[in-house]
DNA sequence: CACCATGTTCCTTG
DNA sequence: CCAAGGAACATGGT
C-alpha cells in the first residue's frame, strides 16, 4: 500500500514503537526479500543493534540502527512494493501468512510481510542514492522541476513515475496531480509551458500533503488478521470505513464515472503498461506557446 | 479461465 | 547514449 503519503504515515506510526528497541533475534522466512544481502550478513549486522531513527525517502523506509558495543551505525532499507506491510505485534500473536522477515524485540516483534514478495528489506542503499528531490521539501522548486522536464519526450504521466524526477509519486497520485493541474497525461513532459509546470508542481505538493493529513487522522491498525490490516489507510478508499472516504480520489479507478468538475466520463488509458485515468475535457493537450 | 492490481528492475528493440 | 515497451517478480481479487 505504498506511495509517498502512505509510507510517510507508516513511518510516523512506527517510529515511536521502534525507537530505542534492541533486536534480539531475526527470523528470515523468505530469503528472496533480503536480496542482495545474504541472510547470514543481515542477521550478523542486525542482532544486538538498537533502532535510533526511522525516516522516509520517496517510498523507501530508512531504519537507522546502532550497535552500542561496536559503536557502529548503519541503515536498514525497506520498501513495501505494491502489497507490503510493516507492523509491530506482541510476541505471542500469530504471524500473518506472508510474513517475510520478523525482528524480535523482546515483548514485541516487528513484522515485514508482503503477499507478493516483490520488495525488499535489506542493507542495499543504491536505489535510494540516485533518487530525485523530495516533493515536500525546499529542494523541490518549480525551476528545478521545469529543468528536469525540459527536453523529455516522454508522456508527462510516465515521467512522473520516474523516481529520479521526483521521489515518491506513484500511479495513483500521478493521475490525481495531473487532473488537479488540468494537464493531459499524454502531453510530452518537455512540452509543458511554464504555467503548466508550476500548476503541476503545486498539484503534486497539494495532493500528497492532503493525503498525509488525511491518513494521519485515521487510526492505524496493524493486527495480523486481514480485516484489521485493511484499516491501514489508503487515501480515498478503504473497506468498512465509509465515513472517512469521501470522494478524495477524483479520477483514479473511476473510468466511466462523471468528472467531478464537468461531468464528462473519466477515461482509462494504458501508458507504459500502467493504467492512467483522466478527464478528456478538463485535461487538455495544450502545448507550449 | 481471463484480466487486473498502489512498484521496481532488467532486457530488448529502435 | 536515450526512450519505449514488455516481461519478470508472486499472489490474490473479481
Amino acid at each position: 500500500m505504498p506511495e509517498l503519503p502512505e509510507v510517510e504515515v507508516l513511518v510516523q506510526h512506527l517510529c515511536p514503537l521502534l525507537r530505542g528497541k534492541i533486536i534480539r533475534s531475526v527470523q528470515i522466512r523468505r530469503e528472496r526479500v533480503i536480496r542482495p544481502t545474504s541472510a547470514a550478513t543481515l542477521k550478523r549486522v542486525l542482532v544486538g543493534a538498537k533502532f535510533t531513527e526511522l525516516t522516509r525517502r520517496g517510498k523507501f523506509l530508512l531504519f537507522q540502527l546502532r550497535h552500542p558495543q561496536r559503536k557502529t551505525s548503519f541503515t536498514l532499507v525497506g520498501h513495501l512494493g505494491m502489497t507490503g506491510r510493516m507492523f509491530v505485534l506482541r510476541s505471542g500473536e500469530p504471524l500473518p501468512k506472508h510474513a517475510a522477515v520478523v525482528l524480535e524485540l523482546g515483548r514485541r516483534r516487528f513484522v515485514y510481510e508482503d503477499q507478493r514478495y516483490f520488495r525488499r528489506l535489506n542493507l542495499d542503499e543504491s536505489s535510494v542514492a540516485r533518487m530525485g528531490p523530495e516533493p515536500l521539501s525546499k529542494d523541490f522548486t518549480p525551476a528545478k522541476f521545469a529543468q528536469a522536464l525540459a527536453g523529455s519526450s516522454r508522456a508527462i504521466k510516465v515521467k512522473l513515475l520516474d523516481q529520479d524526477l521526483v521521489a515518491g509519486v506513484g500511479n495513483i497520485y500521478a493521475s490525481e496531480a495531473l487532473f488537479r493541474a488540468r494537464i493531459a497525461p499524454q502531453l510530452p513532459a518537455g512540452k509543458l509551458n511554464a504555467e503548466q509546470v508550476r500548476a503541476l508542481w503545486k498539484a503534486i505538493r497539494e495532493v500528497l500533503t492532503q493525503a498525509i493529513r488525511f491518513g494521519s487522522t485515521i487510526p492505524l491498525h496493524h493486527g495480523p488478521d486481514a480485516a484489521s490490516r485493511d484499516g491501514l489507510f489508503y487515501y480515498g478508499r478503504a473497506a468498512g470505513a465509509p465515513d472517512y472516504y469521501e470522494e478524495r480520489l477524483r479520477v483514479y479507478d473511476r473510468a466511466g464515472q462523471p468528472c467531478s468538475r464537468c461531468k464528462t466520463k473519466i477515461q482509462r488509458i494504458v501508458q507504459a503498461a500502467r493504467s492512467t485515468y483522466f478527464c478528456p475535457k478538463c485535461q487538455r493537450k495544450i502545448s507550449a506557446r
